[in-house]
DNA sequence: ATGAGAATAGTATTCGTTCCTATTTTCACA
DNA sequence: TGTGAAAATAGGAACGAATACTATTCTCAT
């Protein structure tokens, strides 16, 4: 891993702020420093630095949305090596979401959590 | 709203498997009953069937991705409104984690919770 | 029966993201 | 301090899920 001024620049946009940018706002940032980095390069390095633990990605996983017939209070598990997704029951309570919307200041309308591990047949 | 047929056999089939399909997926079991049904009458039949609550969309929402430069147990909250994302503190325990697993036979590596809803500025 | 307008089929387009490759840059080692 | 091999980048092409567009078909209230 070399050191680069890109990779440097890229880290220290998405370090300065808690804005969780996406990859086009941080392009954009890094242009100001260098002209004419490429948008590849930016989609590059915060891949890299995710792989590193520098980072994290949000609302990543598979970009296809998935279709559930069976709606009601219910979540989801979804095996990191074939896709698999299962439904769970939800373990958040009453209690959690107004400790949520105290810190905050936000007003929950909903919330959703997912798992992510090894189904039964990939744990082998 | 009107009852055809391109309605009834997407909803049949999304009501079908508890398998969370894809579209294409949805797309193609539907060709196999209405050869020509065109793959843009299944998004907006999807969409259209979640609006009135019949079917759930997961891994929707804005299909950018976002990164976050700070690491690090937390989960987020997103303004559905404006879009705003917040960091929260995680609500999940070990005992939820555990029960889980036991239900599943998955094997849990991690979760992350979304929090929904609006933040104090779109409040108004 | 019929006509207004809702829904569809087929296709083009959008846009976030990834891939490709010639060129540049970094850095271990002489 | 040079030098060369490997790694990284810039720029642009390509990909793919999803959406937009529009002429045509279908539904259903009357």
């Amino acid at each position: 891993m070399r050191k680069t001024k890109q990779r440097q620049v890229v880290l220290d946009i998405v370090r300065s702020t808690d804005a969780h940018p996406t990859a086009d706002w941080v392009y954009e940032q890094a242009r100001k420093v260098i002209p004419n980095i490429s948008l590849g390069t930016v989609y590059r390095l915060l891949g890299r630095l995710q792989e590193e633990g520098l980072v994290v990605q949000l609302e990543a996983g598979s970009r296809k949305s998935r279709f559930d017939g069976q709606p009601g209070p219910h979540q989801h598990i979804v095996c990191e090596r074939c896709g698999r997704i299962a439904d769970v029951p939800d373990v958040v309570d009453r209690a959690a979401t107004e400790r949520i919307e105290q810190l905050t200041g936000y007003r929950v309308s909903t919330h959703r959590v997912e798992w992510f591990g090894l189904c039964p047949k990939c744990q082998e």
